[in-house]
DNA sequence: CTGAAAGCGCTTACAG
DNA sequence: CTGAAAGCGCTTACAG
C-alpha cells in the first residue's frame, strides 16, 4: 500500500492538464474560467473525489465557514432543560440553510466562557459566535463588542451594536403574573433562575409590574432564585407551604422546577389549581402532560435559535450590528391555574 | 486604525528575541527547550495574548483537534426526542476531558449522512467521527470502515473493527416484554421505530423471544413501526383500541410515543394499568410525571454519549478498533404496568 | 539547545 | 482566460 497522500488541487490540475490556480478558480466559481476548462477540471475532481482541504483554504482566505456555539458554563442545567436542546435544534436548522458548520464549545469546569470565546477567535476557528444566554455583566459580550467580532445573542443585553434575539420576557412575566392574579390570587411567589442572568431580571420586572398595577406590595421574601431543576422546585415547594399565610399563587421560571413544586404539593396534600395556582415557563412536553397540566409560556426556543443563526450569518456576511429581533411568546393556560 | 494583523508566532519570536521555530517548540512543550528561553517566550506570548492559528497548525500537523458528530438525517425526530440531547450532553461531557472540539453536522434535507461524513473527512475538518445511530445497511459505516477512519458508534452494527457503545437492546426489550407478560397480559402490541434501524431490529428480537418463551405466537399484525412522536402514538393508540380482541399490553419504543398512546386511551376511556399495560423506553421526565406514570427503560443516554466520546479519543490516539462497550439499562416500573 | 528552510494545501494579485 | 509565484501561519527534519 502506497504511503497515504491526500489528494490535492495539484493532483487534479495534473490530471486535467491545467495549473492549480485554475483548479482553485473553478472551485470558487470564478466566472473568467472558460466553459471547456471548467468541465475538464470538474471531471478530474469527480474522478479523484477531490475535496479542498478546509484548513488550507481557511488559512488562505482567513475565513472558516464555521460558527461557534457557546454553551453556558452552567451547561448541565441548560442541558437537562429542554430550552437548550430546542434552541440548539433551531440553530442547526438555521445553519442548514447557510453553509456554516457548527463548532460546540466543550467547557471544562474551570474554563469560563470568555476563555472559550477567545480561544475560538484567536485560533481562527470560527467566523462568528452565538451566545446562548447573557449575564448582567457579561465579559464575553464585552470582549466580542470590543473587537467588533460578529456575534448574536439568544437573550437580551443593553449596549450598543449587539445583535440579539429574544422574547419580551418582561411582558411575558407580566402577563403570566396577571393571569395568576385573575385567578383571584393575592400572594404570589416567584421562583426564578439565577439573578445575574438578564432573563431573570426581566421576568422579575414583569412580575413586579403586574403586582404593582393591582396595588399589591412587592415582597422580597416571596422571591426564590436558583438553578433550574426539579429538586430545587421540590425544596422551594415545601418551603412555600410552610409560609404563613401560605402563598396562593406561584410563577415559576421553568416547567421542570414547577414539576418539583407540584410533587412537593402532592406530598403535602395541597390541591394545585384549587388551593394554589401555578404558572410556568417553557411549555415543555411535561407541562402539557403532567398529572396536573401546567399553565406555561411557550417561548418558541427553536425559533430563537433559528433566528439567532440567521442573524449571525447577516452579521458575518453583511456586517449587520445592533439588530434586535423579538420572538413572540404564547401562554397556554391549563389546570394548574384555573 | 492600523490594518488588522493577526498576531503570529513571528511576532512572539521577535519580542522574545528567538526564532519562530523556538516559539513553536515551547507551544508544543518540546523538552529540549531551555527553561530560560521557555520563560522568555511564554512571557512574550502572554504579553501579545498570542494564540496559535488552528488552521495553520492543522495544516502542518495534519490533525485538527476536532471531532465530527453526525446527527441522523431524521434529526427532527431525534431532537424532539430527549435521547438525542441526552447523548449529546454526554458527548460534550466526554469531550471536556479531552482537548477535542465538537463539529456538528448541519444536514440539509437532501444531503445524506455519508455526504457529510465524506465532506468532514476529505476536507480534513475532523480527526474522528461519532455516529449517533446506525441503520441496518449503513453506508456511512461502510465508508468509514473502508478507509479505516477513526469513529465510534452509539448503537450497534455487526461487522469487524467497529467501535461501538450500546445497551443490550435485545435484552432490554426482552425484559420489558416479560414484565408486561407478568402483568398477566396475553396480547401484546409493539410500537417500534423505523425497522431499518439496528436498534429497532434488536428490540423486535427481544420482544419475540419473550413471547416465544411463554408460548405466545408472534403476530405481525401487532407490530407497528414509524418515527418517534406523539401524534404517531395517538394514531396507533386509536388503532389498537379498534382491534378485536383488543391487545392488553403494549411495548413502546419511546416515552413520547407512549404519551400519545396514553392520550388516545384517555379519550377513548380505556384505563391504562387496568385494561391494558404500557411499558416504554427512555425514561424521560415525562414518563415519570405523566398523568399515568409510565414504566420505562432507562438507557442512560448520557453515558452512551460520554463513553462513545471516550472511545473515539482512544480510536484516534491509540488506534483502538473493534471495541464494544455495553451500557447497562434499568427498568423503572410505574403505574402504567401494574 | 536553537535557527533556516521547506512544506502542509490552498488563494489571489500580477503578468501575459 | 490562465500560469508562476508569493503568502496564509504553523511544524519539523536537518544542521550546527
Amino acid at each position: 500500500m502506497k504511503k497515504k497522500h491526500n489528494i490535492t488541487a495539484e493532483d487534479v490540475a495534473k490530471l486535467a492538464g491545467v495549473s492549480p490556480s485554475t483548479v482553485s478558480r473553478v472551485i470558487s466559481n470564478n466566472p473568467k474560467i472558460s466553459e471547456a476548462t471548467r468541465v475538464k477540471v470538474l471531471k478530474a475532481m469527480k474522478k479523484l473525489s477531490y475535496y479542498p482541504n478546509a484548513n488550507a483554504r481557511s488559512l488562505a482566505i482567513q475565513k472558516t465557514g464555521t460558527v461557534g456555539i457557546i454553551i453556558p458554563t452552567t451547561s448541565e442545567d441548560y442541558f437537562s432543560n429542554p430550552f437548550f436542546s430546542e434552541s440548539l435544534r433551531g440553530i442547526i436548522r438555521g445553519a442548514s440553510n447557510s453553509d456554516y458548520d457548527l463548532l460546540i464549545s466543550t467547557n471544562t469546569e474551570k474554563d469560563e466562557e470568555i476563555k472559550i470565546i477567545q480561544k475560538f477567535i484567536r485560533a481562527s476557528k470560527v467566523d462568528g459566535i452565538i451566545l446562548m444566554t447573557s449575564k448582567i455583566e457579561d465579559r464575553g459580550i464585552k470582549f466580542l463588542q470590543s473587537i467588533d467580532f460578529p456575534f448574536s445573542l439568544i437573550g437580551s443585553y443593553s449596549g450598543k451594536n449587539i445583535n440579539q434575539v429574544d422574547n419580551d420576557n418582561t411582558l411575558a412575566a407580566y402577563e403570566l403574573t396577571q393571569h395568576v392574579l385573575q385567578n383571584n390570587r393575592k400572594k404570589i411567589a416567584l421562583l426564578i433562575g439565577d439573578l445575574d442572568l438578564v432573563v431573570s431580571k426581566r421576568r422579575l420586572l414583569g412580575y413586579k409590574k403586574a403586582l404593582e398595577e393591582v396595588g399589591i406590595e412587592f415582597d422580597e421574601e416571596l422571591v426564590f432564585s436558583g438553578s433550574f431543576d426539579e429538586e430545587i422546585g421540590y425544596y422551594y415547594g415545601e418551603k412555600i407551604c410552610k409560609m404563613n399565610p401560605m402563598p396562593d399563587g406561584i410563577v415559576v421560571a421553568d416547567d421542570l422546577v414547577a414539576i418539583g413544586v407540584l410533587n412537593a404539593f402532592e406530598d403535602l396534600d395541597i390541591k394545585v389549581g384549587v388551593d394554589i395556582s401555578i404558572a410556568s415557563f417553557n411549555n415543555s412536553v411535561f407541562a402539557k402532560y403532567s398529572k396536573t397540566p401546567l399553565t406555561s409560556v411557550d417561548i418558541n426556543a427553536a425559533e430563537l435559535g433559528r433566528a439567532s443563526m440567521e442573524l449571525l450569518v447577516d452579521a458575518i456576511d453583511e456586517g449587520t450590528r445592533g439588530k434586535v429581533i423579538n420572538i413572540p411568546h404564547k401562554i397556554y393556560i391549563r389546570e394548574s391555574s384555573k
